[in-house]
RNA sequence: GGGUCCGUGUCCGAGUGGCCAAAGGAAACUGGCUGUAAACCAGUCGGCUCAGCCUACGGGGGUUCGAAUCCCUCCGGGCCCA
């Protein structure tokens, strides 16, 4: 693996809000270590918010350290207190263990966890592990003993809930930050684990970690922390149509992704590039450049729908989705031949309706519902109404129309779109 | 344990007996202009068998011709006192 130069890396893409150390990059160039990342294993797949983490930890794996990805079996049921989440119910221990299976799946992609990668391979941890057996004397003698309430109430993710008036934080909240910072304890002492990567929304929970070996072992660890990724007016980053977006191609399909990054905006392609892909210098700077001086032509979004799709679902659904994604957008969808349909139909949405109940004729609003592009016939109506929901690239403008077999094209496929770019393909069968 | 204030639609937040499916803002959706972008403009934004009906203002019960609004109680939360 070639070593390659980490602070460059890291900096020139922009990925360091902060870092505990000013000479931290000089010790990482000169001995391999661990470093760690906590992901929640609150569902069974992991999402874009998670991208930079995963791809980061990628980077220190390609210099040559080893990721340790800690999912946070305990402390995903304890909740942080920094975004605005509410008291969250505990995971029963079958839904966990589904869940870390399937998020190892998706880690899998980021990182090689094979022995081939020898010291620098990837391991996987539970935090439940370790936390779940600790006894709260032991918590509050050998953790809660080295933190002052002060220094607690001071950071910032706990400040902003004292500042809300209508809200409190639970003692179990407030506690958040010191099992972190023991899940960090634990690595540095059983895995070598000298780095610790988050959001910028990290940062407190990290430095009580480092503060924490510090104190309890005399040694030093550190710790770095990413910007938060937003969209250009600043809000928050990872939603589309219809909600958060995974990696999982079960829940948001290869198109779906490409689509969602083939959208960005063109002030945040580049830094997207620069965060989520693993380009060259050069190549980069180019695509800036076209950008700036060509936005309309979106080289910058192209490349980067395709090398992260690539990344997260692999070469063939990447280059598939590039395909339907230039076929739907060609604007004369009714003319493609059912071979480029059939090709299209595994990563587009797809839904079925039966021959019979076609030639009995169907509402255009059902169907519709069925495509879960609209969810009641309420906004069913309404998108009609607005000249929104088309037929195999005609408007609908009659609210009560109904399909029948002659809408049907070559290859068995209806093709319904709602709005610009939301598309979903019936089969009969 | 005592006192006090609060709980409204996806979120924030007005309303404090009928004119309330509930102001305003945000988010979201559609259309227009563009480039599958941003900004901007316009419309929509609980559901349905849609000029009507059903469901909804933390849960349950009550007062009333009529309740998000009043009373009781339970649950949840803030603050103060013990």
């Amino acid at each position: 693996m070639a070593r390659f130069d980490l602070e460059h890396e890291l900096t020139s893409r922009g990925l360091v809000a902060q870092q505990t150390d000013e000479k931290l990059f000089s010790h990482l160039s000169t001995a391999p270590t661990s470093v760690y990342c906590g992901f929640d294993p609150t569902a069974d797949s992991l999402h874009v918010g998670n991208l930079l983490m995963l791809c980061t930890l990628r980077r220190f794996q390609l210099a040559g350290h080893r990721p340790i990805a800690l999912a946070g079996g305990a402390t995903g049921m304890v909740g942080d207190p920094g975004g605005r989440s509410e008291e969250r119910n505990l995971l029963s221990v079958d839904q966990l263990a589904a869940n870390l299976v399937g998020i190892n799946e998706q880690l899998g992609r980021f990182l090689d966890f094979s022995s081939g990668a020898g010291a620098a391979q990837a391991i996987q941890l539970d935090n439940a592990t370790w936390l779940q057996p600790m006894s709260v004397l032991t918590y509050l003698r050998d953790i809660g003993k080295h933190f002052t309430v002060n220094e607690m109430v001071a950071k910032d993710s706990v400040k902003s809930r004292f500042e809300r008036p209508d809200q409190g934080i639970s003692y179990t909240e407030f506690s958040y930050m010191l099992l972190q910072a023991a899940d960090f304890l634990h690595l540095y002492k059983n895995f070598d684990c000298t780095v610790q990567i988050g959001g910028s929304d990290q940062w407190g929970n990290i430095t009580a970690g480092t503060s924490l070996i510090r104190k309890v072992t005399g040694g030093h660890a550190s710790g770095i922390t990413m910007p938060l990724v937003t969209k250009a007016d600043g809000t928050k980053f990872g939603k589309s149509v219809g909600g958060a977006v995974w990696l999982d191609a079960n829940k948001t399909s290869p198109y779906q992704l490409y689509q969602f990054f083939m959208s960005a905006e063109d002030q945040m392609a580049p830094a997207y590039l620069r965060y989520f892909t693993f380009l060259d210098d050069d190549e980069l700077s180019h695509l800036e450049v076209l950008t700036n001086e060509q936005p309309h032509q979106r080289a910058a979004q192209r490349r980067l729908a395709k090398q992260v799709t690539a990344l997260v679902h692999g070469d063939e659904h990447a280059g598939r989705a590039e395909q339907a994604s230039i076929a739907l957008f060609s604007g004369t969808v009714a003319s493609l031949d059912a071979a480029s349909l059939r090709a299209i139909s595994s990563d587009v949405p797809t839904s079925s309706v039966t021959t019979a109940s076609l030639s009995a004729g169907l509402s255009v609003i059902d169907l519709a519902i069925t495509a879960g592009l609209v969810s009641s016939k309420a906004e069913a109506r309404r998108s009609i109404e607005q000249g929104g929901l088309s037929v195999n690239d005609l408007r609908i403008d009659d609210a009560d129309a109904t399909l029948g077999a002659e809408d049907v094209k070559d290859g068995g496929f209806i093709i319904l779109r709602k709005g610009k770019r939301q598309y979903h393909l019936l089969t009969i069968e």
